[in-house]
DNA sequence: CTAGGAGTTGGAGCGCACTCCAGGTCAAGT
DNA sequence: ACTTGACCTGGAGTGCGCTCCAACTCCTAG
């Protein structure tokens, strides 16, 4: 009970914090599952995230930013068939920032439209509910007689 | 190819124009499939789609009020099981009045938040292209010795 | 009478984004 | 030496929201 937790046993010597986290923390720190790193790896999302001298998964600190980033693209409705697409730009280097820019543009826009669209139902739903609290409170006034 | 279109075999006399459409019809104005209106109706989330002599469905005006409506809840995010409560409470009369606000009422909190959550997400996107146009064009001024 | 087209049903299948599982490795603690 | 717990892998399973299919019934036109 009063044994301190276990250290990273590959914690660098001089290491600040958080470098090389295993993938229980940066489950808690993302909010994603450990699964959902994994699945995430394998689907081509992240690449080449750093193992341990036993094969265990260690992340770094620019992981986390990447990870963090994928984390918008998919908040923002993007599918992982595109954010691989987006990842496997990043891969290729400087060249493909055009074409980065390209695909985070034109997801921009959907992103847009989509709030204007959303925009737009949410009025539709307020009229609807101030309807229906009309119909609750029918004459306010011929109250008494 | 001179012969006209042929009549819902049920067209009431008098009818004006759209009374009691076929799904082909429905199907044509809401967007949906004919496969899901069917599925939606099965789901619970429309009742008692009226039929023909010959058990075709014969949408009423009042069908696609409905539909409409059920397109902007699924629009804004809800769920089929969530549809499927506000539909029974529909049924249940003029007593779910409440409840159907409260329902409608929470789905409304959570498409602000949503749009809230989506414009934050949108602004840091924007911010990510910005960092990557000017990675294209290094120094707009140094350019001419 | 026949063919075609639109509709019906129950149920199987699909794509997506995970989520879970079995069986195994490894390092540390007792 | 043994147990414990965190991690690994490949692959199967899940829930959602449809989508497709086969086999059937009707009605109308030619």
């Amino acid at each position: 009970m009063t044994s301190m937790r276990a250290r990273p046993p590959d914690a660098e010597p001089g290491g600040v914090t958080s470098r090389s986290l295993p993938i229980a923390e940066v489950a808690q720190r993302t909010g994603l599952s450990k699964d959902t790193l994994r699945y995430y790896e394998k689907a081509g999302l992240i690449e080449a995230v750093g193992r341990s001298s036993s094969g265990q998964r260690r992340y770094a600190a620019s992981d986390l930013d990447w990870l963090a980033f994928l984390l918008r693209l998919r908040a923002t409705g993007m599918s992982i068939a595109d954010m691989r697409r987006f990842a496997e730009l990043r891969r290729a280097g400087d060249v493909s920032v055009p074409d980065r820019i390209e695909l985070l543009a034109t997801h921009r826009d959907d992103v847009q439209r989509h709030i204007a669209s959303l925009q737009g139902h949410l009025d539709a739903l307020e009229a609807k509910i101030d309807h229906y609290q009309r119909l609750l409170a029918p004459q306010p006034e011929t109250d008494q007689p």
